[in-house]
DNA sequence: TGATTATAAGTGATTGCTCACTTTTTTGTG
DNA sequence: CACAAAAAAGTGAGCAATCACTTATAATCA
């Protein structure tokens, strides 16, 4: 990594933690410039502007956690196999940079409105899994969006309450329970 | 009501409307007013400050919440019963007055821990009747956080997506799917 | 040496809150 | 009831502090 890459790279790690301990607006660029051991006026020279800044850092994390899911539900054969491998993909994906993932679920109410049209999107993910399983009679029909949300809602509030120190420990722990967790939210019969 | 807490009550409509939409932070008392349409000042002679009053909006509909999910869990018989119980009283309060569920919903992660300990809380209301339901054998035990934490996720994340615009119209049409769906996760055999 | 990267002292705009003053409401008294 | 006195509620210009961002200058490196 060149220097300039790797002073970046500080900048972005710096405010990513302080963002999900104080939130956006709180951190001031001050502070990011003193956790990254840098003036502050070295963050502009890798970004336009603090907002920029918190935004792409979670763009970039949403669409990579997409495409993620995405393969990961690719890769597998029929609903049940599919739903493992998307709770299983989240899980990993949590674990393996919880920083990162926190940010993402504190900031999707300011920045989901942001994002690109064209843009993969890990709600449509499971979602497009689930319309193609009530469409082949594998799950009951209802509306694809409710039970995306109730189904993904049994891995994400968890996430979430890990996020508030309800939790500690991986959530990839938990990931079969997760996974059944989903699969009985879909197949409940009547509505 | 007073022509005092008529101008309070005023106060804190406009200042929640503005904190859903914009953020507490981003929300400048000078906004509040305006939309209160009283003077800035005005605003200090009910709060001492705007982030005291952030934290009163959040406070007392933590607090009302829980103690209305006890009570509608307190008036059943059983675990299926309560879950139903549990379910509607909550899907109705998000009807109710759905901006400040909004604010409730948004505003977790910063007053969560504001919350005093002899507090109410509309988590361990549902935490308290698994707890109940796995010593009584009614459904497998497991961690019992994990398994509320799951369970309330079928709920609020539709809860969470009507926020982002993924829903509309309310919650209570959708509440006997919620319920069927929160105790089929309890009722999830393996670990 | 020329270009890139970093620095840190600014700068103007914005913000939460105060305060001196006015208006309205409540209270106490004959 | 009348009515003055006191308390409460309302006002809005202004203040001190803060913030994101700029810029003039210095260090570093290829």
């Amino acid at each position: 990594m060149g220097k300039a890459e790797e002073t970046k790279a500080r900048v972005e790690r710096a405010a990513l933690t302080l963002f999900v301990a104080r939130g956006v607006t709180e951190t001031t660029t001050r502070e990011i410039a003193m956790a990254a051991s840098i003036a502050e006026g070295t963050i502009y020279r890798h970004f336009p502007s603090k907002e920029q800044l918190a935004l792409d850092l979670f763009l970039r994390h949403h669409r990579a956690l997409a495409e993620a899911l995405a393969g990961a539900a690719q890769r597998a054969q029929g609903l049940r196999a599919q739903i493992d491998a998307i709770v299983r993909c989240y899980c990993e994906w949590a674990d393996d940079d919880w920083p990162l993932f926190a940010y993402h679920l504190l900031t999707q109410h300011m920045f989901l409105t942001m994002v690109p049209e064209d843009t993969p999107n890990p709600v449509d993910v499971l979602r497009q899994v689930i319309v193609q399983a009530m469409a082949a009679g594998e799950i009951p029909s209802r509306d694809a969006d409710l039970a995306a949300a109730s189904a993904i809602g049994t891995v994400m509030q968890p996430a979430t309450y890990k996020l508030y120190g309800r939790f500690e420990g991986p959530l990839s722990a938990h990931a079969n329970f997760f996974a059944e967790a989903a699969w009985a939210v879909l197949s409940v019969k009547q509505a």
